[in-house]
DNA sequence: GCCGTTTTCGGCCCGACTGTTTTCAGTCG
């Protein structure tokens, strides 16, 4: 069992004894599961070692029950706890507005246990009969389970940040504001996210919620207070909002940032100063003096802390690396110099090379890397041999043609072959500035064979960057089968570069990989695989997911300088 | 069930909104 399997069996658990009105042990639960589903080792490690107990959040209880669960496969006490609450409470659980108090009520006085029983019940009018319910709950619940069935999974980080952006600069044409910014999972870049959360800090008469809810996508309003209100777009998304004074607009926005987690965290740091952390500051906890509040900065700096940025509030080391100055200095978009991977009309793209390198100059880059498909991908177009030549002799031509504006990097995205072998010579490939080298089939291959294959690749000479690394598709099909740590030292050992894909479906590798790999001492290379001249944009993405990984400029080659750039390559395969 | 700048026992993060209440419990983030 892996440590998301132990994860989702805690959660089980937590979700059991809330049902069973058991105070305390859910919270327990629940931590030690975002814990063990967030960090890096193995959890099936650290049992054989006897470390689970290293683990914050587990004691000898859980650790007993992580045990069995990765020897076994099973919990004795989970099936106990499954066999003292109804089946499908659980269940019930997932309905927006029915917590455990609910769910036992339903049970207790309709017999139901389980969503469809809800749904018919609420819209027979059954529950306004139970004391406490009346119409208006009836209403919520099955607009919760619209919303459930609807909506389903989290939206993209690519496709929700323009949602939201689009939303924010409608609010400050609407409504003269001081401050407003998105907040929660979309300000930590998290690749996908379950709603949007925009804050306001504003000192003036609160018009701004009847401009939020009268925002044209909006298709419901959940909640609208004065300080708080509560919208879902007609895309399904949920969009909350929350209006603050200017003097709480640091501790604000830190708690609507989160993680959750990192914000408990943060608020047992202050309990344990004597102080007291919530969203209008940072208070003394006997005198509730303000200490502070009007910015993060000051926020961390009272608790102790150094500023953390928010891409690495996840609660994963990084409080304790500020409070001993060891934070990583993030890259940041400012430190990128170009754009290893994009596609053009010569394969599956659409730009022509010269609008590709135009927009290029006109993100200030210093190079940019022309990287169609090669020979074993006919489906879309790739380049045989032959036409890769014309094309490197179409970048050297476009290249005088710009000058010294922009480097152009001829380069392709060469397909790995099932035995590993790339798909041009030696010969050809030398004659390229970049090589990216890409899984793009036998996708199902064993791990062992898999991670053979890859390693085959990267210790050919021949390749620069290795393409999209786990070949998922964020909600759409899990990553191949591949022994990553394996991957990875193989690329140290060759000077190979790991992509960060930031085709927004893809960011390949994630955050996690990320800081895998710069533990493991590789090097990451950002690419955009943008088929259309306005993906290139999508670079915002993978500095996100760079961040996230914990990455500082020297882990990441884009930001090296256009005419360093051939020493960093070439000389990587003599 | 976990944990210790108040602690090996006795706490455990904090506040807004809603609905159906006549003072608040439940849910959510």
């Amino acid at each position: 069992m892996d440590n998301r399997g132990v994860a989702e069996v805690f959660d089980e658990i937590a979700d059991l004894l809330d049902l069973q009105g058991v105070a305390f042990k859910p919270v327990a639960y629940r931590r030690a599961a975002r814990n063990i589903e967030s960090m890096e080792d193995d959890i099936n490690d650290l049992a054989a070692r006897n470390a689970l107990e290293d683990v914050p959040g587990i004691g000898k209880a859980m650790a007993k029950k992580i045990e069995e669960l990765v020897r076994t496969g099973k919990l004795g006490y989970l099936d106990e706890l499954r066999s003292e609450v109804p089946k499908g409470l659980v269940e019930l659980l997932r309905v927006p507005d029915v917590g455990p108090k609910t769910a036992v009520i339903l049970f207790k006085e309709l017999g139901i246990t389980s969503v469809d029983q809800l749904k018919e019940a609420a819209a027979n009018h059954k529950l306004r009969g139970i004391k406490g319910f009346g119409e208006k709950t009836e209403e919520r619940m099955l607009q919760g389970i619209q919303a459930l069935e609807s909506k389903g999974r989290r939206m993209l980080l690519g496709q929700a940040l323009p949602v939201a952006e689009e939303y924010v600069e409608y609010l400050k044409r609407v409504e003269p504001l001081d401050m407003v910014s998105v907040a929660g999972s979309l300000r930590r870049g998290k690749e996908t996210v379950g709603d949007i959360d925009i804050l306001v800090g504003d000192d003036g008469p609160a018009k701004v919620m009847d401009a939020f809810v009268g925002y044209p996508a909006v298709a419901d309003v959940l909640a609208k207070g004065p300080t708080k209100s509560s919208v879902r777009l007609k895309n399904g998304l949920q969009v909350d909002i929350r209006v603050v004074e200017t003097k709480s607009w640091g501790a604000a926005l830190n708690y609507f940032t989160g993680s959750k987690e990192h914000n408990v965290e943060l608020r047992r740091l202050g309990v344990s100063m004597g102080l007291k952390l919530n969203e209008y500051g940072l208070f003394q906890r006997d005198s509730d003096k303000m200490v502070a509040g009007a910015t993060e900065e000051e926020v961390y700096k009272a608790l102790g802390l150094r500023y953390i940025e928010p891409e690495l509030r996840e609660n994963s080391g990084e409080i304790s690396a500020s409070r001993e100055g060891r934070l990583p200095k993030l890259v940041s978009a400012d430190d990128i110099r170009g754009d290893f991977h994009v596609h053009t009309e010569w394969t599956d793209g659409q730009p022509t090379i010269d609008a590709v390198v135009d927009e290029a100059i006109a993100r200030g880059y210093e190079f940019i890397g022309i990287t169609d498909h090669s020979e074993s991908l006919k489906f879309v177009g790739g380049l045989d041999a032959d036409r890769l030549r014309k094309q490197i002799d179409a970048v050297r031509k476009i290249q005088d043609r710009v000058g010294n504006k922009i480097r152009i990097l001829a380069g392709s995205e060469v397909d790995i072959r099932s035995d590993g072998s790339l798909d041009f010579s030696k010969k050809l490939l030398d004659e390229l500035d970049v090589v990216i080298a890409s899984v793009h089939s036998r996708f199902k291959m064993e791990k062992a064979e898999m991670t053979d294959r890859v390693v085959g690749a990267i210790g050919s000479g021949q390749m620069d960057i290795f393409g999209h690394p786990t070949g998922r598709l964020i909600g759409e099909r899990p990553g191949y089968e591949l022994d990553l740590d394996r991957v990875f030292e193989a690329a140290k050992s060759a000077g190979v570069c790991m992509e960060i894909n930031s085709f927004i479906d893809r960011l390949d590798l994630g955050d996690i990989n990320c800081r895998k790999a710069k533990d493991a001492g590789v090097v990451m290379a950002i690419g955009t695989d943008a088929h259309r001249l306005e993906q290139m944009a999508f670079m915002r993405y993978g500095v996100v997911t760079a961040r996230r990984g914990w990455l500082e400029p020297r882990n990441v080659l884009n930001t090296v300088r256009g005419k360093d750039l051939a020493k960093r390559l070439r000389g990587r395969r003599s």
